[in-house]
DNA sequence: CACCTCCCGATTGTCTGACAATCTGACAAC
DNA sequence: GTTGTCAGATTGTCAGACAATCGGGAGGTG
């Protein structure tokens, strides 16, 4: 966004402490929110006068993002918000069947707090879609769901892998923004699987995810045309 | 810095041609080679004036750097090399199973090609070890053999995270270099694996696995007496 | 008309120097 | 001995500058 704040204005100090990461996150929203198609290239001189700062602080936060994996950058050619391929939509999902999948095997071994939180990421996801809530909201709380499932495993490390995948996903459906398949069918699938753990259908639980995945790999590339 | 160290892993492309890449690549070394303890502030001036490159050039490095997970940043207080604690380790560790189990398991639907790596990565480790080769070369072919167990998965983002811990597995070791259990015993260790993937005992060597990788764990809380 | 070469502008990579904000440690005051 | 304050050190950020490199168009050649 073109202008923002002015340097006195305190407003929203707190949020980011530093400069970059409020570019850092600028930027994110903006890919998010799909302002910024995939394959853009992000001009440095040009950010740091539509952003109010300076270069160096311009190319740092460019710096974190190509490491979040949301841009490249080609050696003297800059950086530009990263494509998603068919490869790496594919590459994404196998990634995350055995992330997820090891969760949920996991279901039995989990402490109560970890099988607490997916019940209620769950619940937050079925409460947006019955409150109508936006697409990026749903998105969110998708997401936020299917890393939940990771937790189960007790590793952050494993958490964390699982939040950088999510990232490349939202990159990869803020290009199609018009994907929305029902998301009522969604939520009750979701519903479904977490019905199959809390019986003890570890088996059963897995291999429906499976399909899930696999569901929602082929969705995905086909909404991209790839 | 005139110096050009010889780097003995990665030895695939040639110079960095970034300065950046350098700065970072110099750091990289510096820690594994145990030159810099674990908590050593990085001070940005004084690696300005050791490397003879500019601050900006110093901070974009050590951003990389802390992206990866090498070094820990603190607002106005600086970044400094990442501390291995007994929580994280186990969490690597942790991590590691999850990754590495899941490859295991997919031993027979691997292509042809991931599994020739892991014997060519297993039979590089097996000769350095009786070519008596140094700690730090040992210690880069272990790891690499288990990354190229998660190459079983097919996935290049499970490879990539793999290669994520083996970065903070390296880190830990190189505060204990006297760890240096018998390298013989880790090797027959790890062609025993192979063996029982090659037979197609895939639950054995997955329990073997677990075993392997339980101690290692312990063994290397042992040795950072955490 | 197609093709190759060379030059020019645009952009990045890097440097220098500077300033404000913040933290650290020590010293003085109670 | 505890507390308050201050100077030094360090980081966060800015402004401006320069060389290296890339992409594309002008112009010459077949």
């Amino acid at each position: 966004m073109p202008e923002r704040a002015v340097r006195f204005g305190t407003l929203h100090l707190e949020e980011p402490h530093s400069t970059v990461e409020r570019v850092a996150d600028e930027l994110r929203r903006a890919v998010f929110d799909g302002e910024l198609e995939s394959g853009t290239p992000l001009r440095e001189v040009a950010l740091t006068e539509s952003l109010g700062v300076s270069r160096p602080t311009v190319r740092e936060a460019l710096t974190m993002l190509v490491a979040e994996g949301l841009a490249t950058r080609e050696p003297n050619r800059g950086v530009s918000i990263a494509a998603p391929e068919a490869g790496s939509v594919r590459d994404v999902c196998r990634a995350r069947r055995v992330l997820e999948g090891s969760g949920v095997r996991r279901w039995p071994d989990a402490t109560d707090e970890e099988r607490g939180r997916v019940r209620s990421t769950l619940e937050a996801y079925i409460a947006a879609v019955h409150a109508d809530a936006t697409y990026q909201e749903l998105n969110e709380r998708h997401l936020a769901f299917h890393v939940s499932l990771v937790g189960l495993t007790g590793s952050e490390r494993l958490v964390a892998m699982a939040e950088t995948l999510a990232v490349e996903l939202r990159l990869a459906l803020a290009q199609v923004e018009r994907i929305r398949r029902n998301a009522h069918d969604q939520a009750d699938s979701h519903a479904a699987l977490v019905r199959l753990l809390e019986d003890g259908d570890i088996d059963g639980a897995s291999v429906f995810l499976d399909r899930h995945l696999a569901d929602a790999e082929t969705s995905i590339i086909d909404a991209l045309q790839l």
